[in-house]
DNA sequence: GTCTATATCCTGATAGAC
DNA sequence: GTCTATCAGGATATAGAC
């Protein structure tokens, strides 16, 4: 349990790697090959290290994965408390409001999101996260229950099936979305809004 | 190369496994666990069998893969293709058509599809598994631009981002859907055309 | 902070008896 | 068709020198 430091060292010494930096690209392994097709030795290579030199810097790689999913876990769960705490506005308008947030989540946290929506369950850390995952699930499905209820969002539809279909859709960006590409978040966010709001149907304005 | 008997022995003698069975339990360990994370001998334990008498049956653990990746490709290439052959009817007609068979195709074959869209790219069966997928998603985003072109489906949204959105919520059913729940195929495919073209909001009909 | 060397276990796959 | 026994390599993780 001995602290490396947490700050990059400026100039003059080796410079070491801190845990954020370790951490960032295990995640971006995790994310190319898959977790369990990932070795320590892989991610010691990927930095330069020895595998002995890197478990130096981490306590093991199930802490890797835990911290990558309590991050993504953590950010998701913020976005969603807030959503459902507005008092103001429709419900329609926090459904809104929530996808477009996701959105933006799921961005600017990519690769901690991508790690955390391929978990399967295979040890005890995945597992609780399954667990936290399912909750916010359930939240986001009764933001789309209670948008149904107010009349605003078409009835016809059932509202969890709906939830998943549209979450699933906002999801599906951690498959392809480069931060570094030519797409903005604000058009993705705005063409998934569109899409599932108004529908692709050309029609009268 | 010996062959063991593809159909299931009937009555007498003990039962044995057809190469259909090994690989139908197989390709569900491996969307339980993993790939990576499911080992030769979980899937003996599966079975009931040492990892030797399981070699028996199956060549090794890629042919598996192989085999479930083909099973996934081969079927959604059909579906497109046939989409595409379609003359009568309009871009926008095939596609509903496409996205309708697409739904049909992933329930159908959920754990093969499954396993196709979680591959990374690991080994050489992998990426020749992501190139054959890659020409299906470029087929699938020119049935979205010829719609956009012939003015039938909204012009204002970038066609391959429309394309990997929709067919993002299509591929995201394999996450949660499962054949022995209650929601119907047709439910789902219902819900996602009406979704994607009509859109959430209500509206005068 | 990084290294070499090592412990221990698990992996995919094979040999050969029954 | 299934088994026990085995192999060579790779996995996570640790010990201890520098």
């Amino acid at each position: 349990m001995s602290e490396p430091a947490a700050t990059p060292r400026r100039g003059r010494g080796r410079p070491g790697y801190d845990q954020a930096t370790v951490l960032r690209r295990a995640i971006d392994l995790f994310n190319r090959k898959g977790f369990d097709g990932t070795s320590m030795g892989d991610l010691a290579e990927e930095l330069g290290l020895s595998k002995s030199a890197l478990y130096y810097h981490v306590p093991s790689k199930t802490h890797l994965l835990a911290q990558a999913l309590d991050e993504a876990l953590d950010e998701l769960t913020v976005v969603i408390q807030q959503a459902q705490d507005e008092a103001t506005g429709t419900a329609y308008e926090r459904l809104r409001s929530v996808v477009r947030q996701s959105v933006e989540v799921l961005i600017a946290h990519q690769p901690a999101v991508t790690l955390l929506l391929r978990v399967r369950g295979n040890s005890e850390v995945e597992l609780a996260a399954l667990r936290r995952r399912r909750g916010l699930d359930t939240q986001l499905a009764g933001m789309v229950r209670a948008a149904e209820a107010e009349g605003t969002v078409r009835r016809d539809l059932p509202p969890d099936l709906v939830s998943r279909l549209l979450f699933g859709m906002v999801n599906s960006l951690v498959e392809w979305y480069r931060s570094e590409g030519e797409v903005h978040a604000s058009v993705v966010s705005n063409a998934i809004t569109t899409i599932v709001f108004d529908g692709l149907d050309v029609r009268p304005a």
